[in-house]
RNA sequence: GGCCCGGUCGUCAAGUGGUUAAGACACCGCCCUUUCACGGCGGGUUCACGAGUUCGAAUCUCGUCCGGGUCACCA
């Protein structure tokens, strides 16, 4: 018996918006598929014409696109199961649902928006519908057809026993048939719903693993009826656990907008790496077998496991997720990391060609997010304003009086620096420690206040007088110098 | 409220009857160092609670509690 072949889809809604929990469903879609050697489908489920929103469908691609899951057919590299995208199906969706009519698994229904809606008011909140329309007569409904009523198209329900199916990450589920609704398969616009469009087309574009978020769970029943009733074969369920947001006060809910940047561009725009976030998703309900937390696309689809997949929510961590940014960016190759750096370079340095290489040397190894450059070098550009005490340090042995002399000495010394670079800078500031017989903190520390400002800096003083510049320095320095001497007078 | 699913450090989590209950993030301390960061070392009453099964339970059973999901002509 040959094994069949492996097919995963991802059906978004194109609502212009890639929450981080859809791209996770999509990326362990991919990884079931590549992982099993098999197709991962795009389909595009835009049956609310309500909510169709202008360009929504390019975020899609955009976003695969930009974290590397290639789709093997969809709307826009096509297919032999095609089309696609939902709204090109609709004649298909009619068929089946007629045709399940005539095998009396659903049936017409004339009831009016507001016969729906008085249903709810006088019962619970909770009230379903009341299955109204279940047993009209054949006459009544020929006629209101024939008279154009509007209706929509219910399948109909078992009223008693319970359905029970596997799912591959939480097991068996049993539900009683009495709490699934006669829902509706075909609305009044002719569209189909998402839980009738999605076992059509997975059924025909033969999706073997259905992949979903767990709020799926409770409605998978509904779909179990559908295959039976056409006699199809069931696919291999996988709900995943969702993903939580923390709140202010403690609590916990589903990952949204209040929580922080939800969608993926979002994330990007904040200084997040793709590679990050998809490393950090992948890792968010799936855990690898080793200890190793760092994969590139390919090691995760080399190590996934559905049977490794958690059942458990899990909170959407922006600390690990800084953290592990931290790490893909110190692995970029440095011309990488200026590329990607140079816009945030060039907001504080509008007029001159920032010198990319040593910024790079002294910000690779300490940015955690791209965003957080401009605020991180902001001193080059302006010498921020600060106190005379700021030259006191107690590890490197410096205090206002021993300050004034190492910055004498450090003028003096890199006044005669013939060739303005790191190298240099390094070698005579070393040397002058040397022959003053100080340590290098007392000597460095006084000169890197006075060049920066401000005590804590990315780099050390050396990097920060090379990116400087010799005349800028030197006028730093001398600042630094005057501040401490006022001071001696008062 | 009915139904469904969960519950191992603050967070992500390993763990499938016998472990000193891994690892990572965050936090704290120390080291390295020219500040910070990186790196290294170290630190922590974590198995929701209560019964039961068993020589032995984080692991199995039941109950309780807590959390989440779902109950649309949305997906």
């Amino acid at each position: 018996m040959q094994a069949k072949r492996v097919r995963t889809r991802f059906a978004p809604s194109p609502t212009g918006f890639m929450h981080v929990g859809n791209l996770r469903t999509a990326l362990y879609e991919y990884l079931i598929a590549k992982s099993m050697g098999g197709d991962f489908v795009l389909r595009i489920e835009d049956t609310d014409q309500e909510r169709l929103v202008e360009g929504a469908v390019d975020v899609i691609y955009r976003t695969l696109a930009r974290v590397g899951l290639k789709h093997d057919e969809g709307p826009d590299v096509g297919g032999e199961y095609g089309p696609y995208i939902q709204s090109e199906r609709r004649d298909i969706y009619r068929d089946y649902a007629e045709k399940l009519v005539e095998m009396g698994h659903a049936y017409y229904c004339f009831c009016t928006k507001e016969r729906l809606d008085s249903l709810h008011k006088e019962g619970d909140e909770f009230g379903g519908y009341d299955r109204h329309c279940r047993n009209l007569p054949k006459e009544e409904v020929d006629r209101l057809l024939a008279a154009g009523t509007p209706y929509v198209i219910r399948q109909k329900m078992p009223l008693e026993g319970s359905t029970t199916f596997v799912d591959a990450v939480y097991g068996e589920i049993t539900i009683e048939n009495k709490e699934i609704e006669d829902q509706i398969l075909l609305k009044s616009d002719g569209y189909p719903t998402y839980n009738f469009a999605n076992v059509i087309d997975d059924h025909l574009m033969q999706i073997t693993h259905v992949v979903r978020g767990c709020e799926y769970l409770t409605s998978t029943p509904k779909y179990n009826l559908l295959y039976e009733a056409f006699g199809w074969e069931i696919p291999t369920y996988v709900h995943l656990p969702l993903i939580m947001g923390k709140n202010e006060d403690g609590s916990v809910s589903k990952l949204s907008k209040r929580h922080g940047s939800t969608g993926f561009e979002d994330l990007i725009r904040e200084g997040y790496l793709p590679e990050t976030v998809v490393n950090y998703i992948a890792l968010l309900g799936w855990c690898p077998k080793g200890n190793e937390e760092i994969f590139s696309l390919e090691e995760l689809v080399q190590n996934f496991s559905i049977d490794r997949i958690s059942k458990s929510p899990a909170v959407f961590d922006y600390d690990k997720l800084t953290w592990m940014n931290g790490e893909y960016i110190r692995a970029l190759p440095q011309e990488k990391f200026i590329e990607l750096a140079m816009p945030y370079f060039r907001e504080v340095f509008p007029d001159t060609e920032p010198n990319g290489k040593i910024l790079a040397e002294i910000l690779q190894p300490r940015v955690t997010k791209l965003t957080q450059i401009p605020e991180m070098i902001a001193f080059f550009r302006e010498l921020p304003e600060y106190e005379k005490d700021l030259f006191v340090n107690k590890k490197s042995k410096t205090n206002l009086e021993n300050s004034v002399d190492m910055l004498r000495a450090a003028i003096g010394c890199l006044e005669k620096i013939p060739q303005w670079t790191v190298d240099q800078i390094h070698d005579s500031l070393l040397a002058l420690a040397q022959e003053l017989g100080v340590k290098n903190g007392t000597l460095l520390w006084p000169v890197r206040i006075a060049a920066a400002g401000m005590t804590v800096t990315p780099g050390g003083a050396m990097e920060i007088l090379t990116v400087l510049g010799k005349e800028e320095s030197l006028r730093r320095l001398q600042i630094g110098l005057e501040k401490l001497l006022a001071a001696d007078e008062s």
